[in-house]
DNA sequence: GTATAATATAATGTATAAGTTAATGTATTG
DNA sequence: CAATACATTAACTTATACATTATATTATAC
């Protein structure tokens, strides 16, 4: 607790206005396409427009949202044209990390640790707990990312789920249940065991080829174009 | 003329500043490692604080500065591990790019434009020019990413390319005639024009993992770990 | 009624003062 | 000589005042 309370007097405004404003976007709080301006954001966030500015400078360098001056900061709506060259760009990454791993192997540890991500995910979708199997997606993805050992790499990939969280997030009722996304992901598992790179990368690709391809329909269906 | 004058003048003084600023990076001039502070550079660039650590936000953000309080800023080293995440990111989504270029194909137009860079490359080769070649090779690199469509892949690309940029071009005179480009880019040519996307993906996956290891093996050999 | 010019308002850019805090220097003690 | 405590200095954070400029509103001319 005490050290809690430290920590939190040692982030600075600035720090502290980016985050909040992040949970916010991320939440889908702020109406994408609506206008908030700098003053509306300081009250808001009980700063001033200072530290707030940093934080929107940081915020915009993430294209989570875009400044237009007189006007305010909007959060980015995402079209499925968006989602589209934001799925590209995390499944090209995400197998690059892939194929790494699956050259190099796994220690069993490793192993392990992706495997309980597909416990989780079945014990999630038995008990019809969309948010649990969400997360426990999400770990089995960062572990790949952890695992591959490039920095820079996960970074990025990790600044792309960002971007396309709200979209993701807003689907996941939408969407039929996951079941394949289990078995896709033991299949990865087996062909990063059995070090065939090739094949842990067609699968990876194809599960994640998948995905954004329902999600980008989804989008077309609904015409949820301000995502 | 005058369109310069009204267009500088409407460039924000903190827009100013991380063109500046980021120019000096790109072309050496702030030597990586050394400490500047936020006094130093808002005199170096005429300009108050503000819009200095706007710049600063940015650059940060872009991965091509380290800020530490009270230390100042400093451009970051890159070392060898540094070039090789970097080139495997660049590789990675180059090779989406051409993959998605040759399986839709391209314009004789834009095949045009791929095939003039060669010819600048092959007559930069001729003159021993490799300022030039270097632009030509960055001219073709950058086609593709335009053709592909994806500007946040682009984006993402072009931002890594800035990284590295100091690394790639300290190191340029350091290696061999790069004789085997040009015929490594018309090679990946050829592939798209035959919408052959496997052949043209691994050519230039093997240009670029190439490229990428020698200029690593640079870094290594000259012990050149503050790049 | 429409187009244009003038004016008012509001949003943002920027500079800087005041406050906070971390780094450094110095003195003291064991 | 090393460790610790304290004082000083310097770097940064933050708030806000002022300047600039873009937008909105109003007035005027045709």
């Amino acid at each position: 607790m005490e050290t809690t309370i430290r920590k939190e007097k040692s982030v600075s405004l600035s720090q502290r206005a980016y985050e909040e404003l992040r949970t916010k976007i991320l939440n889908n709080d702020l109406r994408p396409g609506r206008f908030f301006l700098e003053k509306e954001l300081a009250t808001l966030l009980g700063v001033s427009r200072t530290p707030l500015k940093e934080a929107l400078v940081k915020l915009e360098n993430e294209g989570l949202i875009k400044v237009q001056p007189r006007h305010g900061m909007q959060v980015i709506p995402l079209s499925a044209d968006d989602m589209a060259e934001i799925y590209q760009i995390i499944t090209s990454l995400e197998c690059e990390a892939v194929s790494t791993i699956a050259r190099r192997g796994l220690s069993n540890r490793e192993i392990s640790q992706l495997e309980e991500t597909g416990i989780s995910m079945a014990e999630a979708l038995e008990q019809d707990d969309l948010q649990s199997w969400a997360r426990a997606d999400e770990d089995f993805h960062r572990l790949l990312l952890d695992f591959c050992g490039n920095t820079r790499l996960k970074q990025t990939v990790l600044n792309y789920w960002d971007i396309s969280h709200r979209a993701r997030m807003f689907t996941l009722n939408l969407r039929d249940k996951p079941v394949n996304s289990t078995k896709d992901h033991q299949q990865v598992i087996e062909a990063i065991k059995a070090k065939n790179a090739e094949k842990a990368v067609s699968i990876h690709r194809q599960h994640r080829v998948n995905g954004g391809a329902v999600l980008v329909n989804i989008i077309k269906q609904y015409r949820l174009d301000h995502l």
